[in-house]
DNA sequence: TATTCGTGGCC
DNA sequence: TGGCCAAGAAT
């Protein structure tokens, strides 16, 4: 009997995802690997941006319409960076928008196109981290690369029962990576690892009886693996309140603005709107309107960010002349088009209840 | 090391 | 229903 080239566990998690991966949009299977196929660089880091902090659901929709839009790299480098924001709108943490574009200009004008084959040279692209790195590096050009996120950590946490609360544990969790991490299928043990912690090793409710650790887990040998891993307590939500005005032409256009391309939601367009304060009274009256008009209360919108809760007042007028000193006037029948982020959406639609369907209200 | 960055789904 | 979480990076 031939020497298995793995550690145990390696070869345990490697068998499993040949037969239970996850069949994705960016994914070059086990069964078409074999056949000769080979991982896209483009397609693996563009998902790979995508998918930072973010579901696989929810990226799969953005991920074709970006390949669809933008075929390649080069073609992603050559796109107006406005049309990119409008692409992603929706999505959240646009600076990986703002990078993604940085990026792929990178990669067309430094590199003729060709991503870097290797963590140093992925890692030095801009919005390209620790974990990208390695990731890229990995499913795309087979380094052995030590891949570790979210699910990896959930995994290791409870493998090794490692006590020692997040993110200052994270150090000791990459040396146990790093030590199963193969010099074979290292791609393909990176997405296993990924898909067990997306799949069995789940946060609630794992399912043990189906994992290829469950005789090696020392959680699961505690009983307990649910409250792997630990983590620092977090700290509370503050409120921040202001207004926005949506003003509506008689020709059918709300005017629009664009933030600047730094902080939250950077780069993309608004409603005008008071700046966002603690405190209680600010954005209650319109007091700070673009223009004077009969400026109508049309409701409060909510708004959970990561780290506050935006409670936003929305005033809205019809106007007979297009009044704007900085910003622009767009068809209310058209704002697909614009690079909008949710809670802008949210303050429309307040005022303007139809401004999305079909017939643009 | 700690903070700032979105959004939607889930129980 | 509200807290938690998702293939993290930049500063």
């Amino acid at each position: 009997m031939p020497i298995s080239p793995y550690p145990s566990l390696t070869a345990a998690l490697l068998a499993w995802y040949d037969r239970h991966h996850r069949d994705l949009p960016w994914r070059v299977s086990p069964l078409r690997q074999a056949r000769g196929e080979r991982a896209d660089p483009y397609h693996i880091w563009l998902s790979e941006v995508m998918l930072q902090q973010t579901t696989v659901q929810a990226v799969k929709p953005y991920f074709l319409k970006f390949l669809s839009l933008w075929p390649t790299v080069k073609d992603l480098a050559a796109a107006p960076v406005e049309d990119v924001m409008a692409a992603w709108a929706g999505l959240g943490y646009y600076a990986r928008a703002r990078n993604l574009k940085k990026c792929a200009e990178a990669v067309a004008a430094e590199h003729a196109g060709i991503f870097p084959d290797t963590e140093e040279g992925l890692r030095a692209l801009p919005g390209i981290g620790d974990y990208t790195s390695a990731a890229v590096a990995a499913i795309a050009f087979d380094r052995p690369a030590a891949v570790m996120d979210g699910n990896v950590e959930r995994v290791i946490s409870r493998l090794y029962a490692i006590s020692d609360p997040l993110p200052g544990s994270k150090p000791a969790m990459k040396a146990k990576v790093r030590a199963l991490t193969p010099e074979e299928r290292p791609g393909d043990f990176a997405q296993a690892m990924m898909d067990l912690g997306a799949t069995i090793c789940t946060p609630k409710r794992p399912a043990c009886a189906l994992c290829p650790f469950n005789g090696d887990c020392l959680a699961l040998k505690e009983h307990d693996p649910e409250r792997f891993p630990e983590k620092v307590a977090k700290k509370e939500k503050p409120v921040r309140q202001g207004a926005a005005f949506v003003a509506v032409s008689q020709e059918g256009r709300i005017l629009l603005r664009r933030r600047i391309d730094s902080g939250l939601l950077g780069g993309m367009t608004e409603v005008p709107t008071t700046a966002w304060t603690a405190r209680a009274d600010g954005g209650s009256t319109p007091d700070h309107a673009p223009f004077d008009a009969d400026w109508q209360m049309a409701g409060v919108v909510t708004h959970v960010f990561t780290h506050f809760e935006l409670r936003l007042t929305v005033f809205r007028t019809r106007t007979e002349t297009e009044i704007a000193t900085n910003g622009w006037w767009h068809a209310v029948t058209d704002l697909d088009s614009q690079a909008l982020p949710t809670v802008m959406k949210k303050a429309i639609t307040q005022a303007i209840p139809l401004a999305f369907t079909r017939d643009g209200g």
